[in-house]
DNA sequence: CTGCGCATGTAACAAGTTACATGATTTA
DNA sequence: TAAATCATGTAACTTGTTACATGCGCAG
């Protein structure tokens, strides 16, 4: 099983109620790296938390600021993360557009972006017999 | 700009002429580790860049086996490649299970999975004393 | 007085997954 | 004879993204 947002949500309850604010904010500064999540993403996936009575809801009413829900996990909450945690991790994938990239210039651009980067960066081509390593520019097919 | 589903189809058909079913075969074989593709992805993309020009499609008919359709990229399909190229790299987020689950048990577990494995595995606890190292298990926090 | 922090939420959309349907030929 | 290979495709569904709406208080 993949760790999705419903799962990341509950992991981040475990370490006390939170608002959704709050859980956006977790997100978006200590695990960023890991996982990217919107709003648009967090209060949908709370809300029906709510109706799988994973979660909790406790409305707080504010007068300076806007009124808060802070979210609490249940006991069901608890158990469905431990599970989804001891199920088998899902194959590492890095959905990497830097190594896709890598990957499919090989494919289209056989020798590579030499010749395109010098050309769009207006360099002239070096004089490869200046230097003494005997490392040629080029790719190396596989 | 993402790498996505389009741009690496369209990348793949740099290297030649290819039906739905060899992009998918190269998607599962050789670039399993950066992208997972499946037919119901495969098969609507290629439709869709069909319609927009940026492929054209041959179909071969077949008596012992299916018919198949070979899409081959237009002049535009390359342009439109060249430019996703060409754009900035979205940030590289790993959506990674391991570290994701790593990181959680940090807040949900503070003293790590040492008795939850302990007890799982039946073992009993090292007595540490007898290691020469100074080094103590347990997590340090943040 | 502009912008930021707090705080929640919806609606339309995009993208990809799962499960299924079809069907001949070849291999174990 | 069961399963794999070849070969395409659809429909329902899940998940997440983008863009927007609301509105007060406070700091620069």
């Amino acid at each position: 099983m993949v760790m999705k947002g419903r799962e990341i949500i509950l992991g981040i309850l475990q370490s006390g109620p939170h608002t959704g604010y709050e859980i956006n904010d977790i997100l978006q500064t200590r695990l960023s790296h890991f996982f990217d999540a919107t709003s648009g993403m967090i209060y949908p996936t709370l809300k029906k938390l709510g109706t799988e009575k994973l979660v909790t809801k406790q409305q707080i009413s504010q007068t300076d600021r806007p009124n808060k829900n802070i979210y609490t996990i249940t006991k069901a909450g608890k158990t469905a993360f431990s599970k989804a945690m001891s199920e088998p991790t899902s194959d590492e994938i890095l959905k990497s557009d830097v190594l896709m990239r890598l990957y499919l210039v090989k494919i289209y651009r056989p020798n590579g972006y030499q010749n395109f980067f010098r050309k769009k960066l207006n360099v002239r081509k070096p004089n490869w017999r200046r230097y003494k390593s005997s490392w040629q520019p080029g790719w190396q097919m596989a």
